[in-house]
RNA sequence: GGGGGAGUGCCCGAGUGGCUAAAGGGGGCGGACUGUAAAUCCGUUGGCGCAGCCUACCUAGGUUCGAAUCCUAGCUCCCCCA
């Protein structure tokens, strides 16, 4: 790895799947390794400490909202993201690219950039890849993102392939625009769940050279299987000794299943927002703490799990909390949420280095199979 | 003692002769959520043998082809003056 204060080694391989070590300013990061998303540098309800004892090794904050709010020089007098979210771990930062996605309505996308309508008080913004990295470099996250286009699979051909090429140009001209040492750049391959432009797209990021590579593009609506068969292409397609994220997955079985096709890094808003909407993941599959049924249910979410919520408070309880509103049920099941997917990390690790990750995946398999 | 106002579905609250099983909100019940415009959004919410019928707008009568809506009496509640 050619960027400074960063190493990346796959340190064991079960068929596909890998457990990797990599090694940033901020610490190390063991994979297969889930990362909590923090839009607004903060995982919603849930304290810096916490996300530490949970297991968190990375966090993720987002380039436009921080853009917007409060505004990169703000979190620069603070030194920096670290110094203004207080977590002294690995930060990545979103570059806006899926912000082109899911603020479709209030966008115009160009050759040389994106016009958002700000969400907050209407006012106009370009955002070009030169202004994603020079604002990435004031928040001073460990790991930048390349500003890409995320377009879905669902679209048409012609719009996927447009946000390919421009995906590409742009991802040249974040490259060319970064300045700052000891921060990883990390290029974003586009290309719907159309092989030919999955190809593509692959050969031209590659062509520009990163020392990372995220899978873009997924996640965002598209069936089941064409994702899965798109993440295997992905395998075939990125070099075998960089770092591979996939942008945006974060149910139990989905992201054993992107561990299994040599996926490294994941994040996802779910398990939080889930929690936020009364959902948690379970042994038994998901479960709707609002349904009447856990009205008068003594147990605990999840007997087998050690966060704090499963620890000490009844699902009745819990469910009260939610029903009734209570932050303290966004917390606690904000917490629960986020350690089953930090802990089934920590045993997808286990389970590659002692080479038996197909029977963990199918354990898995049983016991989230009702949607979990 | 005098004067005025109000009683609508689980709750609040529109509605003042047919388009009303009754707007809207809350609550209840259920669903969705995957690089966060999300403590958000969507559906549903009298009963049944369900293209129909039954029961419903404080109670009991009445007017009318037809009443939550008009009339009479009663019950309950609220406000103002003394």
């Amino acid at each position: 790895m050619t960027t400074e204060g960063f190493a990346f080694t796959v340190e064991a391989r079960d068929g596909r799947a890998r457990a990797a070590r990599l090694s940033t300013p901020h610490g190390d990061v063991v994979t297969p390794c889930f990362m909590p998303v923090g839009t607004k540098a903060t995982v919603k309800a849930v304290a810096p400490r916490e996300l530490r004892e949970l297991g968190a090794q990375v966090v993720l904050a987002n380039t436009y909202h921080l853009y917007l709010r409060p505004g990169s020089e703000i979190v620069a007098a603070h030194g920096g993201l670290h110094g203004f979210m207080g977590w002294d771990g690995p930060i990545l930062t979103d570059s806006g690219g899926f912000q082109v996605f899911s603020l479709e309505s209030t966008r115009v996308i160009r050759d040389e950039g994106v016009e958002f309508a700000s969400v907050y008080d209407g006012s106009r913004h370009v955002f070009t890849p030169e202004l994603a990295v020079r604002v990435q470099e004031d928040l001073g996250a460990d790991i930048i993102m390349a500003f890409d286009q995320c377009a879905p699979g669902t679209l048409s051909l012609d719009e996927v392939a447009a946000a390919v090429d421009r995906t590409t140009r742009w991802a040249a001209a974040c490259k060319a625009a970064h300045r700052r040492p000891r921060q990883l750049l990390v290029g974003i391959v586009q290309g719907g769940v159309d092989e030919a432009l999955r190809r593509r797209s692959a050969a031209e990021i590659g062509d520009v050279g990163f020392d990372a590579y995220a899978i873009g593009g997924l996640s965002v609506g598209e069936r089941g299987d064409d994702m899965l068969a798109t993440v295997e292409l992905m395998d075939e397609l990125l070099p075998g000794d960089r770092l591979r994220y996939f942008m945006g997955i974060g149910d139990p079985l989905g992201m054993i299943e992107v561990i299994r096709r040599g996926v490294d890094v994941f994040d996802c808003v779910l398990p939080t927002r889930l929690a936020r909407t009364g959902t948690v993941f379970s042994g038994v599959g998901r479960m709707n703490l609002r349904n009447a049924r856990f009205a008068d249910d003594l147990a605990p979410l999840d007997e087998s799990c050690d966060c704090y919520a499963c620890r000490t408070f009844s699902r009745a309880y819990l469910r009260h909390l939610v029903v009734q509103r209570e932050i303290l049920g966004a917390h606690l099941l904000s917490l629960h949420n986020l350690r089953v997917l930090l802990r089934l990390c920590a045993d997808a690790r286990t389970a590659i280095r002692a080479g038996r990750f197909a029977e963990f995946a199918e354990y898995v398999a049983e016991r989230y199979s009702a949607g979990g």
